[in-house]
DNA sequence: GGGTGATAATTTGTATACATTTATGCATAC
DNA sequence: GTATGCATAAATGTATACAAATTATCACCC
């Protein structure tokens, strides 16, 4: 029976950001499934923080659309309809457009040898540990937009990226990373080159194929205990 | 000496969204400027709520960008950069133009007929009120958002359209609209011959002059009573 | 007059208490 | 066996209490 006790804390920060981040990662790593309950009482236990951070970081995941919330019946992690699904996938290319326009124009040496660096992370993790992978995989969208210098851009990229991680663990087959790493090369490629079409049309030819692998099979395992799957988060 | 009363509560919803509400209908309207502080305690009384309902209400528009907030040092009404506000703009426009693309393809009559009472309203308001014509220029780029059928472009839209209050309330005159009537007007026009191509160019060519527009005088009076400005606010 | 430091008053961060609402369990009825 | 109600437990919404941090006040000194 798992005890519940702290943590001994590493990273610090206000302490709602370590439940929210911790929570985040659990998410998007799909650990945590969509549907599954998020009582405050048994998150609080597993970080070892009151309630009144546990719901700061709840409605931080809400206004994200991880999480969803009903009045006096708490939080679930979110179950995106397929309509919402579009909708995110229609906003996540709008955006990711730009990112590469900006990008094409200002990138440097520098930027696209980080950028290589976090390909081959992503290789050697899609051999042996499958969540790291989801979460790599996830993670090279967002270094991008961050490198292209525009910070609303980037923190919308990055909602949209997680939103699309959940959007996956409910539609496509589980655990599969859902982008292929040789995608993500040729983007770097055009950019190498300041080719920014040729960037565009590699991410626009990225983007539809993750949606196209969506909409399969959906996986629902019930009777999942969130206490277990905590204890991996409350770092 | 304004008395800290509770006001009679007229929209529901939670509490903490009723403050939330009005705090950003205040911060849109220009009522709270940038800079002004945010103290719990005094936004609690005048809202007739607790501190816990404050503060949610605050971690929300500090998700939004609209409130900046340092740890132990409390909230302040956000004072974007101009490289922020850069970002800003440039989101915008990227967002805007999607949302036309959509509303090309799908609007109804009945929309730009929606839209068209939005402009004739916006025509009354510019003459007498304000702060009113502030928020409804506003309030027509986030009804062609909602119109687009795409929520989460919908909700970025009314982020980046609220950011852009705060940034002409800091780097453009004072109360001025900002959003000349005439060019809404000629968006509704593109859009009512399904001519998306001149819509996009009318909203190119609107954001630009509003971008334009700012960075002019700055306008910074001190000693400003949250006290006074929040009463109008706590419905 | 203007700087300096100790002290008091605010203000924030977090936990806890309590009321209200929702979910659970169990006995009874059909 | 399934359904209905009530009693109980659990979870949520909000306010309050208290410690820690910040800011303001003011006497003191140069």
């Amino acid at each position: 029976m798992n005890a519940p006790v702290r943590k001994p804390k590493s990273a610090a920060g206000t302490r709602s950001d370590s439940v929210y981040a911790g929570l985040r990662r659990a998410i998007i790593e799909q650990a945590l499934m969509p549907g599954d309950k998020l009582t405050e009482d048994v998150i609080g236990d597993r970080f070892g923080v009151s309630r009144t951070i546990v719901r700061t970081a709840l409605a931080r995941l809400h206004a994200e659309g991880l999480v969803d919330m009903q009045p006096n019946k708490g939080a679930t992690i979110a179950q995106p309809s397929l309509s919402e699904a579009q909708d995110v996938f229609e906003t996540r290319m709008c955006l990711e457009r730009q990112v590469l326009v900006r990008l094409a124009e200002k990138v440097t040496n520098a930027d696209i040898e980080r950028l290589q660096q976090h390909v081959d992370l992503e290789t050697k993790a899609n051999a042996h540990d499958g969540p790291a992978a989801i979460r790599l995989a996830g993670e090279f969208h967002i270094l991008l937009a961050s490198l292209s210098g525009n910070g609303v851009l980037a923190r919308y990229v990055d909602e949209v990226v997680s939103r699309c991680s959940l959007i996956l663990a409910l539609y496509s087959r589980p655990h599969s990373s859902d982008c292929s790493i040789n995608e993500h090369q040729q983007i770097i490629d055009a950019l190498r080159v300041r080719n920014s079409q040729a960037a565009i049309d590699a991410m626009d030819h990225h983007l539809k194929a993750v949606t196209d692998r969506a909409l399969l099979s959906s996986n629902s395992d019930k009777h999942r205990d969130i206490r277990s799957i905590l204890d991996r988060y409350a770092s």
